[in-house]
DNA sequence: CGTCGATCTTTCCACTGTCAAGATATTCTT
DNA sequence: AAGAATATCTTGACAGTGGAAAGATCGACG
């Protein structure tokens, strides 16, 4: 007899996962430094200290939205992967549009995994989740050099370097001193300036 | 007859400064998720309402800060670039290597400039000194090329490419995702790495 | 010497996260 | 099926935060 409506019952039944919801709305809206565990709480309907048991602290919370947002940045990177011309250059790129994908749609979820104030636990989901992200890219650099990069210093150099060109672009985007095209195609125009600038590079060799 | 002695005067006399001086030291300290304008006044033994008349409010304080920030950054790249074999390549590697001292040297102000809720004011000194960072580094590709860079929209992406690499490293390194070599002669490997990952690239050509 | 404005303090408020103790529902044991 | 143990959620308190308002003190300038 557990009615569907949500009458006030004094046990919510799936208040772990509504909790998240909430939180992730919350993060977006007010973004990290103005995100609050009452606010959220209050979101749910549910007192300001119903959240602890089910995550501890308010870095328990942050953690596991954390985790949500890797899952969420490697559905975006494998959904540019899936749309791309199936080459291994083509992937590797897409890939990075996908990183820089997430970025854009959830610039606040963006800055929490990416700003936590620890590492990610030993052996933790959220570690995991993380590792998940990393592994999506070193995959695409993988199938482009035809072995795993990380068994050689050189091949950790690429894709730490894909890595981190793409990651500097979304958070200096973010950060607002990168300023995107907005014209009338914005979209198109915004996905040629990202594949210049994902590809574009200056090695030695143009010394 | 003003005291040299910090007896308890009712005006400070350098309070902007003495503040500014205590915030940075509170920042790096507690970082930017524990900055508390409480504190920082305790430290300088005022009133918590004290800051306000010079700052407006703790937005204010942290652009004052800001501003710090980026002229340190600017002081970090430019003690590379003298010390740098003084050739144009060399000299941009040097840039990036000055970006990176900075992030490790200053963490916290790191995170804190490249984190500003909203992108400065048109017109303030903090955009002046914001610009003056970006100007530095543009000049060093500049130099490379042999023209400036910003007034064609290849030359503007070299030095986006230049930047987000940087920033890419130092703020992956902040966040706990790169780890750095820490044996012996860290200080030489970590040199390497860095220009290793700023110099390294996949472009086109490399398919 | 007196006034005025700048500087700093005191007091109060709403809001935050966390802790301790109590209320309620679910599950387990027998 | 009944009672006990446990999980879940609420209430109330606390120290901390930034900001607003009003008062105290000082420096400068007439």
């Amino acid at each position: 007899m557990t009615g569907h409506t949500k009458s006030k019952r004094y046990h919510h039944g799936d208040l772990r996962r509504a909790i998240l919801d909430a939180g992730e709305e919350e993060l977006s809206e007010r973004g990290v430094a103005g995100f609050s565990l009452r606010r959220v709480a209050a979101r749910v309907g549910v007192s300001h200290t119903a959240p602890a048991h089910h995550f501890g602290d308010a870095a328990g919370l942050i953690d596991a939205l954390a985790e949500r947002g890797f899952r969420s940045l490697v559905d975006c990177m494998e959904a540019r992967q899936e749309r791309a011309i199936q080459t291994a250059y083509e992937r590797l790129i897409a890939t990075g549009q996908g990183y820089l994908d997430f970025a854009l749609s959830e610039p606040a979820m963006f800055r929490l995994i990416f700003g936590l104030d620890q590492t990610p636990a030993e052996g933790s989901s959220l570690q995991a989740a993380a590792l998940s992200a990393f592994m999506t890219l070193a995959r695409a650099v993988g199938d482009l050099r035809g072995a795993d990069p990380m068994l050689d210093p050189e091949g950790r150099i690429e894709v730490l370097a894909c890595w981190t060109r793409a990651h500097g672009i979304a958070d200096l985007i973010l950060s607002g001193y990168i300023e995107l095209p907005d014209g009338e195609n914005a979209e198109a125009e915004r996905d040629a300036f990202f594949r210049n600038m994902l590809a574009v590079n200056l090695s030695p060799r143009d010394v």
